[in-house]
RNA sequence: GGGUGAUUAGCUCAGCGGUAGAGCACUUCGUUUACACCGAAGGGGUCGGGAGUUCGAUCCUCUCAUCACCCA
């Protein structure tokens, strides 16, 4: 074996073992009658490349499918890929760009998809090979592309399905506009962001010459100071640039200052439109000036007032938030447009804002302008201001097939875990909004309905079939694509075969385990679980683990902007697959953010090191050599020991991959190996191997292997690197690691307590001489005398038995029992046993009687504070039995080892 | 404005009714049959503040403070 272990060149070689031997497939290692386990990857876009959250959520499906392979379940991991409408389409459209090529509109529909298809084959999925570094088991040969021909057909279906159940429709509503890549989002899409801007104050005239009496300041009383006599209503608003499509003006039907002008109407500034002061709650009289202009085709909230008061909408603006004047009839009508306003026809809606400000100046129109921070939508692509836009768009009444889902979570039979997290996901489901799934994009599923030309729809999942339905009239198909998320949403059916019924949807589905981020729960998750129960009437998953957001290691979530992101494949290549996957590993708590320092990498790193060195170790003393014992064999009390901690570790460790607890499996591995298994047993076997041919060298030789081989299968899944190549470089078992069989290891056959205590007395012991040698300085080489001054049977067996461990871990030269204490030595205890370490010569007695006197001081403390609780008869009376006992017994242990310390120091003072 | 979570050793985090743990960092010693990416021994915390429940609270309840995230 080499001296170190070179993760780079070793994984790749055993990566690519397990894949062609075929151990990815579904169903490898599969038992007769083998119940399933399923995964389904979250698909990551084709243009994605790996950062750590991937990294993260990779290691948690592995680890799960790993173990489960391991047990003889039939085991399918379900990759592909997400098509990524926007994302991809931008990637395609800037390299045309980049490359002085035609732009997408020149290029034409068919050609630009053509060259997303050529994009997509030649560099699209980079991230698959990224995950393989991870050391991923997924069935790659079942890979799935959402845009597959399959699955394509699998969409189309739903959709038709969906429509013709009259869950999909279409509308002309105010929707989510993304100006920049020119097509609607959905809601989940819509970030806020916080924009220091500007609240300007508009004077708007009275129809008809009216005027009013408007109240001054207010004293505290609420009585107004004074009044001035106004022919104008001041509006307040932080987009000016919709001011040419307002219908109307709102005040609240309670505000005193305006309540009186409700019914009468104002003059728009500009295009001389007549529009009524309609009452609606939506105006707040503490912000602003308490009148709020209303422009129900540019913003949500003026669209429910429009609709609650009878005002038309007025759309002025172009797709790309331009705006729309001069030939806009909607507009045109009804008023009377001043030339220097029609003028700002095709200005950007930045640009038009800034004008109509200067031209209320001029106007005198303009009565105030107020800093004023707000929060505006932005797309979470295109990072600009989203525009409310009034355009036709495809909805799915999400209202009408939410109840499966939540019903489906509520009774249990999708669990989400952490809990927390379905408080989360009723939240939004119960308060779930009409999902807008059209975009006006070229790179998606085209939404498969046909129109004739009086407009009539037919919704099929071909135009052969749309035109059996449509007769002799000409169609033309809708332009637009489907939310990537929609398909997405069909992920487990889609990739199983659905609507065939294949043998994978009747073997596998519903699938067991989602692993995905919380911030995905209602792109995807809730709306899996919504399309799933509406087209086949079943739960997509048992169980929804959702996991933390791995952020920087001060918190910060990971960013390019910031420039703290960091790269999981640089780690991998620095520190190997293992030790970054162990790192997410052993930071897995559930429901908590991820800090991720370097530094644990690199102690995970040192980790592979030690079981590298470990099992060099193992093969330096030819334990191969040996065959397996069977524990219930092994005679000796040291080997008997390991088998028993190796037994509780395996059980533990499956306990804790049972409930999603990875953190714990992993540090109580770590712990067992590197503590236990390394520390201890390794040093102990030194002895017992001293004599190679005896028997008991064969059988610690035979413990050292079965122990090292069952750390192998239980780190596993965590490590799958390193174990493997160990596996195999001290021939561990006949079939390869990823497809041995997991640990069953029956504490109760395997542990034997009393053994157990007496190997841990021994440790105590070792570890006593060790700290006493040490606080006295006693020279790290020398040999010392061990005499024990009070002793049981028990003590003195181990004494006798392990004499040479003794000897050699605590550099004792030997032991002796006497009842007179040497005149220059130090005391130590173990249990009630008392010893004491022969230093004539090499001892300071000032140390020792510091040591004593320090260690009967915190004694004393810590028996003052027990006598204190024992002596509360509340306590006594009221706290359970045991608990009360164990106090008394840790007493009393105290108290003679007060007496024991007491009596070295009195001898040390005569 | 509404909601959720967090606040534990210098740093990153576990734990969660019986009086605190890990990794890294730090101190001292050390080359003895793998490993200095190592071994041995240590130091270090009134578990954010205050109040309550309890025989007993880091853990439960309330409250305050600070931070983070989600939704408006």
């Amino acid at each position: 074996m080499e001296p170190k272990f070179d993760a780079g060149k070793i994984e790749s070689r055993i990566y690519a073992r397990w894949e062609t031997q075929g151990h990815f497939k579904a169903g490898a290692n599969a038992k007769p009658d083998a119940e399933t386990f399923c995964i389904l990857i979250p698909p990551p876009n084709v243009t994605g490349a790996l950062h750590m959250g991937h990294a993260f959520n990779n290691t948690i499906q592995d680890i799960l499918i790993r173990w489960h392979r391991m047990q003889g379940d039939d085991v399918l991991w379900q990759p592909g890929m997400d098509h990524a409408g926007i994302a991809t389409q931008m990637v395609v459209e800037r390299r045309l760009e980049e490359q002085g090529e035609p732009d997408r509109r020149e290029l034409g529909r068919e050609e630009f998809l053509r060259r997303v298809w050529t994009w997509k084959n030649q560099s699209g999925g980079e991230i698959i090979r990224q995950l393989k570094q991870l050391g991923t088991s997924c069935d790659w040969s079942r890979s799935r592309f959402t845009m597959d021909k399959g699955f394509h057909d699998a969409v189309l279906k739903v959709f038709v399905e969906l429509y013709n159940q009259g869950f999909i429709y279409r509308g002309k509503r105010l929707v989510n506009w993304d100006p920049h890549f020119e097509t609607a989002i959905s809601d989940l899409e819509v970030e806020q962001v916080e924009v220091e801007g500007t609240m300007w104050h508009f004077r708007y005239q009275l129809a008809d010459g009216a005027r009013y009496e408007h109240p001054l300041a207010e004293e505290a009383g609420g009585q107004p100071v004074g009044t001035e006599t106004r022919g104008y209503l001041v509006v307040a608003t932080t987009r000016p640039e919709t001011l040419l499509g307002d219908t109307g003006v709102a005040v609240h039907p309670e505000d005193p200052r305006y309540q009186h002008l409700i019914g009468q109407s104002v003059i728009l500034p500009l295009t001389r439109r007549r529009i009524p002061i309609v009452a609606d709650t939506h105006a707040d009289p503490t912000k602003g000036t308490g009148a709020v202009k209303i422009t129900p085709a540019h913003d949500f909230n003026d669209w429910s007032v429009g609709e609650r008061c009878g005002l038309p909408a007025i759309n002025i603006m172009t797709g790309r938030a331009t705006l729309a004047l001069r030939n806009n009839a909607e507009f045109l009508e009804g008023c009377d447009v001043l030339p220097e306003a029609l003028n700002l026809d095709g200005l950007d809606r930045y640009e038009a804002r800034k004008r109509i400000v200067e031209l209320a100046g001029e106007g005198g129109w303009l009565d105030a302008a107020v800093d004023d921070s707000h929060t505006v939508p932005h797309g979470d692509r295109s990072k600009v201001a989203i525009e409310p836009f009034l355009t036709d768009q495809w909805f799915v009444d999400t209202r009408a097939i939410v109840g499966p889902a939540l019903d489906s979570v509520r009774s249990g039979r999708t669990r989400i875990l952490p809990e927390q997290y379905e408080q989360t996901y009723f939240q939004w489901l119960e308060n779930i909004e009409p999902w807008c799934i059209s975009r006006q994009l070229w790179w998606g599923h085209q939404i498969p309905v046909w129109y004739d030309e009086d407009g009539r729809q037919y919704c099929a999942t071909g135009e052969a079939e749309a035109r059996a339905l449509a007769g002799n009239r000409i169609l033309v198909r809708d332009q637009d694509v489907l939310d990537t998320w929609f398909s997405s949403g069909l992920w487990p059916i889609g990739t199983l075969g659905w609507p065939d019924s294949t043998p994978e949807m009747e073997r596998y589905f519903p699938t067991d385990v989602l692993v995905t981020g919380f911030d995905i729960i209602f792109f995807w998750v809730a709306r899996m679980m919504m399309m799933q129960l509406a087209i086949v009437g079943e739960i997509p998953f048992h169980t929804v683990y959702v996991h933390a957001l791995v952020r920087d290691e001060h918190g910060k979530k990971m960013s390019k902007s910031i420039g703290n992101v960091v790269d999981p494949l640089e780690l991998t290549e620095r520190y190997g697959a293992d030790a970054l996957r162990f790192t997410l590993t052993s930071m897995a708590a559930m429901g908590r953010d991820l800090r991720l320092a370097e530094n644990r990498v690199a102690g995970s790193r040192n980790f592979v090191t030690k079981i590298w060195n470990a099992a060099r170790f193992l093969k330096i003393n030819d334990c191969q050599k040996e065959t397996m014992p069977d524990p219930a064999d092994v005679t000796h009390p040291i080997n008997r020991w390991i088998i028993a901690h190796t037994a509780r570790t395996a059980h533990a460790t499956n306990d804790s991959f049972a409930t999603y607890r990875f953190n714990d499996a992993a540090n109580g591995l770590y712990d067992f190996f590197w503590n236990r298994f390394c520390d201890w047993y390794i040093e102990f076997s030194k002895s017992l191997t001293a004599e190679k041919d005896s028997d008991l060298a064969g059988e610690t030789r035979a413990t050292l292997l079965w122990t090292l081989k069952q750390s192998m299968l239980l780190l596993h899944p965590v490590m799958p690197f390193i174990t493997e190549e160990i596996w195999q470089e001290l021939q561990l078992g006949t079939k390869d690691l990823i497809i041995a069989d997991w640990p069953d290891l029956d504490p109760a056959e395997y542990c034997d307590p009393a053994t157990e205590a007496e190997i841990d007395w021994l440790v105590a012991l070792i570890g006593a001489i060790r700290s006493t040698r040490s606080q006295l300085r006693v020279p790290a080489g020398s040999t010392i005398g061990l005499t024990a001054l009070r002793i049981d049977d028990r003590g003195r067996r181990i004494l006798v038995e392990h004499s040479e461990q003794i000897g050699r871990l605590g550099r004792i030269s030997g032991w002796s029992e006497s009842r007179n204490r040497p005149a220059e030595a130090a005391t130590l205890m173990v249990g009630d046993c008392e010893f004491c370490l022969e230093l004539a010569g090499v001892i300071n007695l000032d140390d020792e009687r510091a040591r004593l006197a320090g260690d009967i001081a915190a004694l004393g403390r810590e028996c003052t504070e027990m006598e204190a609780r024992l002596a509360n008869p509340r306590f006594v009376t009221r706290a359970p039995a045991e608990v009360v006992e164990k106090v008394r017994e840790q007493l009393r242990g105290k108290q003679v080892e007060i007496d024991a310390k007491s009596g070295a120091l009195a001898n040390l003072k005569g």
